[in-house]
DNA sequence: CATGAATGAGTGTTCATTCAT
DNA sequence: CATGAATGAACACTCATTCAT
């Protein structure tokens, strides 16, 4: 019998991510992911040391992708707007078409101890310099307003991103964004133009003397 | 050997909260819980049919304390960023007293199927009415911008407010907390500063018109 | 508190002897035979050491009356096909009346080791001694066969009126009669003659010149 | 580890009979079994899916024997006392052989409600044919009187060679045997012997006038 | 003295991991 | 080198027994 083939390791990856999205990492087996590859037990630890192994490797498998996508819309666009569309349609495209990986990540996200904090250095670092940078960039360009921490908007552009990612996915995360937007939720367009809308007064504002006025009043409370 | 006092009961569920905050529902030991309240397996059986009915239990357990916090908020104010920082500062506070509990409710987040539903609806349908229902007001006092779908805007800001209660609580979103804001991640009232300015001019936006003609342009992409 | 009354103490016995008989010693369940008698747990083991002395205080309330049946036909009728008849009737009635009783015998039957010598010895010693003294009687009287070991006889006796009384009581036995005996399995009377027939000369009867005509009629039904 | 060969399948098997036959079905041990057979838990839940498949297996793999041996007794003998004396020594020989088979059939007659006429149905269902044919024939060829109802006397032959099985293997049944045969309980050859006599001619073989008068009286209570 | 809640050992069952083929 | 059967530790859950009230 020969080595697996690449598109066998493939096959194991794919039906890792599956069932890791869909059981979490505990309830995954070990037995259903190899039937699932069309593979036996064995080879899955031939090729991993131990389940733990293995879902990293599913992790590290997706994340490749992903980086791609991002790497890509960031280098291309330089307008705010354009840009924020750009992520946000290449998100959804994503997702559609992935939805396991993005399951995937989700389940991450309940990981804890040293090992949270690597996960997120993985996945996340990358996003965290590029949007921060990408507002930076833009502050000193004038385009976006200046009173704002860059590190903070970045934040809070990736907090909607990562909700809206969910909310595609995840079943909760569905059933939540049904409740909030009721029969709007379904279409990719509107939730599009929304998000933008509240992303760009968020980002361009310019203070009136009237809320500015009112946000001294606030600070005294 | 007397009934479980009313703390004994607390303790079951707070061990259970942690556990499955910590552990997840599947992972978390039974004998485990009960060892951590101090008591045996079998009186948790004698309060629980079973794990799932202890899972229950704690979760509405949980949601009640939450609940009061926003229904009384909500009945308090009335100006949006008054409202927005009293709800921060109330998560902020609920967050640090009872991370297991935001922890436990991020965990139900991985859940699918119909269950996925019935708790999104359980945990989420009165935030989905609170917030929604303060926008519209806002919208008709004219102190919102009317341009923009109060549900949309109500989930973009649970959104929001979700993401930093997980920020404070799980160790993944903790990390990529400070991944994206470095030391300043530390600080409740600078997060709080930061948030209420994105929201604000997120919420209260006068279009320009530049920024008019290019989302118009936009729109033919 | 006052003491157990007596019907409350015949109550525990009664419950004890309905779930032993229903689920077997293991299956049953103090708490479950507590509830049914109306009492507490704790009281049981104020009465009883442990479920074993409950068990062996349920079969010997119960022996009791039986014991008293079978003496009292025995000092009564001295004809083999008179007795037999009475023991039949008796036991039939027994068991339709103390079905719980029958079948906590049964399950006896499945004791082991010296224990189930000793439960032999209690249950089924007096009868053993009553059945093999009134078969050696009858021989000595000239009424019954004297080629044959009254002992056996009296063993294969009390075979049959074992079966029989499993055959009314025990679901297992009461189906095998079913299979073997049709509709006919229903009729007390008819098995009570079929029985005693079976009984007073078996198999290969020799006939008399009045039974022979007789079976000749039999064989044109 | 290799698959399990044909004779460790068997010691599955037998371990199982042994264990319910000793313990019962609810106490015999998954573990005591897997542990008697020599091999692990584990492996039992490879080749039956609970506990009852692996009972359900032990039944019928014991049946198979039996049936085997009283077929082919069935197929060989045409005369009733051959008959009967073959498949006396037939059971003889497989309850020394096989105790723990008769002693699992013997707690199977515990069994209750449709389990319970299943279970009957499947094990007594070819003894009752067969036996009622046989005595049928019997009839038919005028060796046996003509006067008695086949399916009764077949169900009283049963019962004695189902008490006969029992007294060799079930401790219960064995002292009871004692108990009513002293020191004569021993021998197999003298057992066969009285049960042939008592079934060739039962109690009062040579029917006297007086006994025939007797019942005609009798008839009338 | 009766109560019934608490105890915790023991059971059936699952599944990551190993290793003979 | 791939296979998949065997392993056995771990878990949810039950119930005889105890003991504070």
């Amino acid at each position: 019998m020969k080595k697996l083939t690449d598109a066998q390791q493939e096959a194991i990856l794919e039906a890792g991510i599956a069932a890791f999205a869909a059981q979490g990492y505990h309830e995954a087996s070990m037995a259903a992911i190899a039937r699932e590859a069309g593979l036996s037990v064995g080879v899955l630890y031939k090729y991993y040391e131990n389940k733990y192994a293995l879902f990293d490797a599913c992790l590290r498998h997706s994340l490749a992708a992903l980086e791609a996508l991002l790497q890509e819309v960031t280098a291309r666009e330089k307008a705010l707007l354009h840009y924020a569309r750009e992520i946000i349609r290449g998100l959804q495209r994503f997702a559609r078409e992935h939805g396991d990986h993005i399951r995937m990540y989700h389940r991450l996200t309940t990981a804890s101890g040293d090992h949270a904090e690597a996960l997120a250095r993985g996945i996340e670092g990358m996003t965290a310099r590029l949007y921060t940078d990408f507002i930076t960039r833009g502050q000193q360009a004038g385009d976006l307003r200046g009173d704002m921490d860059p590190r903070f908007f970045a934040f809070f552009f990736d907090n909607l991103l990562m909700m809206l990612q969910f909310s595609y996915c995840c079943d909760y995360y569905r059933a939540r964004r049904s409740l909030y937007l009721g029969e709007a939720a379904g279409e990719d367009s509107v939730v599009e133009e929304e998000l933008l809308k509240f992303l760009e007064s968020a980002f361009t504002f310019e203070q009136s003397a009237i809320s500015h006025r009112e946000r001294e009043k606030e600070g005294e409370t």
